[in-house]
DNA sequence: AGCACCACTTAGGAGGCAAAAT
DNA sequence: ATTTTGCCTCCTAAGTGGTGCT
């Protein structure tokens, strides 16, 4: 048991002292500026706790508001009528207005969703009460301004553009950066969420929702107690606002939160990705994930085990651990599909998701995952998992849980038992991360001399990087929309190919054979192209690069095989793995 | 044990911009 | 020179997991 060494009540904070703000130490605007950085540090190196003491100082600009509604007063039809609204009327209808165009705008849930947040506010004029269907609204004349202005945007001028741009860093100036314990360090989120049609993702229950417009009374500051406390900003609306609250709690890291109006949740205001507080809690999950190298053997023992257990729960719960480990599922925690989208990660798996249509020991599970992304899998499993799983159907019907009698809390307990500060989700983090390290070992054997001479080294090189990171996103089912360009794109490839293909059957016929060798040359290299286009199609490679592959493989990579970092690294992620820069190239994970 | 609450990480899409293709 | 493509950054939704309470 971990002792708490925080206080944890927040302190309510007096009236905001007149002033005192504790000046940066340094500071050019470019994170930790003076001294050295926490991972130069010495001693820096305290694990990061959840509990533990995070700062002695913490001073902030607070939190930018978005601006009020301006109402334009362009005309909104009901049944073929001009219906007047007020500007909150309009507003909302504005807002519907911008979405008309894509999916959302057709999803029944979302329609009526929309209306439930809207005809409240329709009834409060005469004219309002007739708006009852959706289907009779008519916001053209709303969306032709919309797109108006967008065009308006888009043909202004340069010095234009860049003049706003000017004005807007002056306002936010005072909001990019914090002052952590006399550390500057830049701020992730200080702009507060507009108001705006919730978009939730997949079959969302509550798409369509007015998300509320947040006020200074909404929001609740953390800052030290000898801090300036933020001013709280003029909206313009002629009312004098105060914060919700101030609080002086150095056990968490966010800097201001709000309660979101969909689904009651805390929105946090953190710091970025580049500052100590995210570069500790990183290199901490990622030596985490390399620990359990130690401990993976002691896992799979028990799990073996676990699966000849006469008890089913037992039997249940070692085989959630097999398929957290062999597939890289997430662990899958109970929502409330009233107010959810219905998704699924191990624990929660279905019958339904699970189909024997491969042969035998050939398990394939197709469900809806994270963001309603479906995982689409056909895999081998050991027989012992196979005759588990089939074991764990019998008598249930599809829509019946698969483990009915594991939950998460019950893994998570094991997995402390085998390895402090284990759980699930290191699992993924280390199955990546080991996955990265071998694809990348095989480099000298995969990027061969011919490649090496027609690519060139370089790009040689990064080809096989991203094949090797493919591998990770495969592995953790990292996807994206296909783009809709995509088949547009394919047929041109193959109207390339064919043209191709007519050029070398002519060049045949007139015997030129250095020009058939060439276009021959030609075609591998289209077809290649055109393969590598459609398999990726789908595959996003960023979201096991930002938050899965330890940096420092990458990094140790790039210094063995002499390839600048920036060609796997942009601007920001070079400045979030600024921890790992100093690694050796021997570096393994 | 189960649940609510809270802190924090992980995720794909939108949209802007610059490089590449035409 | 103009259009298309592709990458990057921002945005905010959607997960995980620890803690303390009943």
């Amino acid at each position: 048991m971990k002792t708490k060494t925080a206080a944890k009540k927040p302190a309510v904070k007096p009236p905001p002292p007149k002033k005192r703000a504790a000046a940066p130490k340094g500071g050019d605007g470019g994170g930790p500026s003076s001294g050295a950085a926490w991972y130069e540090e010495d001693g820096a190196e305290k694990e990061w706790k959840r509990g533990g003491i995070k700062w002695t100082t913490l001073e902030h600009g607070g939190v930018l508001f978005p601006q009020l509604y301006t109402p334009h007063g362009k005309t909104f039809k009901y049944d073929g009528k001009p219906v007047p609204l007020t500007p909150e009327q309009e507003e909302v209808a504005t807002m519907f207005a911008a979405m008309v165009h894509t999916d959302y705008a057709t999803k029944p849930v979302f329609r009526a969703n929309f209306m439930k947040s809207w005809v409240p506010l329709l009834k409060k004029t005469e004219a309002g009460k007739q708006v009852k269907s959706i289907d009779k609204c008519d916001f053209s004349l709303i969306k032709e301004h919309l797109d108006q202005l967008a065009q308006e945007k888009k043909e202004m001028s340069k010095e234009e553009k860049l003049r706003i741009k000017t004005e807007k860093d002056a306002a936010e100036a005072h909001l990019i950066f914090a002052t952590v314990d006399g550390r500057k360090e830049k701020v992730g989120n200080f702009r507060v969420e507009p108001p705006g049609l919730f978009r939730g993702r997949g079959e969302h229950p509550k798409m369509g929702m007015l998300k509320a417009r947040i006020v200074p009374e909404d929001i609740t500051i953390n800052c030290s107690e000898d801090a300036t406390v933020p001013a709280v900003p003029d909206l313009g609306d002629g009312k004098k606002h105060k914060w919700g609250g101030v609080v002086c709690t150095n056990t968490v890291t966010w800097l201001a939160k709000w309660t979101d109006s969909i689904n009651g949740e805390d929105k946090c205001v953190w710091l970025a990705a580049n500052s100590s507080w995210k570069g500790l809690s990183d290199k901490s999950k990622y030596e985490k994930a390399r620990e359990l190298k130690n401990h993976i053997g002691k896992v799979r023992e028990d799990y073996m085990k676990g699966m000849k257990s006469s008890d089913v729960a037992q039997q249940q719960h070692s085989t959630a651990v097999y398929l957290i480990d062999r597939l890289a599922l997430r662990v899958g925690g109970e929502k409330n599909t009233d107010e959810e989208a219905d998704t699924v990660g191990c624990c929660s798996l279905r019958v339904e998701h699970v189909l024997f249509d491969g042969g035998d020991n050939m398990l394939h599970l197709n469900f809806l995952g994270k963001d309603s992304i479906e995982y689409d899998n056909t895999t081998e499993v050991i027989p012992l998992a196979f005759k588990c799983i089939k074991s764990f159907m019998k008598k249930k019907k599809p829509g019946d849980e698969l483990f009915d009698q594991v939950v998460p809390a019950k893994l998570n307990d094991y997995f402390k038992s085998v390895m402090d500060g284990l759980s699930a989700k290191v699992f993924r983090t280390y199955n990546a991360s080991s996955t990265l390290d071998a694809e990348l070992q095989k480099t000298a054997a995969m990027v061969t001399a011919a490649q090496r001479a027609k690519e060139g080294d370089i790009n040689a090189l990064c080809n096989y990087y991203t094949l090797a990171n493919k591998r990770v996103a495969e592995l953790c089912n990292h996807q994206k929309a296909t783009s809709p360009a995509h088949a547009a794109a394919i047929a041109k490839f193959d109207e390339k190919i064919e043209a191709c293909e007519l050029e070398i059957k002519a060049a045949k016929k007139a015997n030129n054979d250095s020009k058939v060798e060439s276009l021959k040359k030609k075609l591998t290299k289209l077809q290649a192209d055109r393969k590598n286009k459609d398999e990726t199609k789908n595959v996003s490679l960023g979201t096991s690069k930002i938050n899965y592959n330890d940096p420092r493989i990458t990094i140790a990579w790039c210094k063995a095989n002499e390839v600048p970092i920036h060609k796997q690294f942009p601007k920001t992620l070079m400045a979030k793995f600024k921890w790992a820069m100093s690694v050796e190239p021997e570096y393994r994970f």
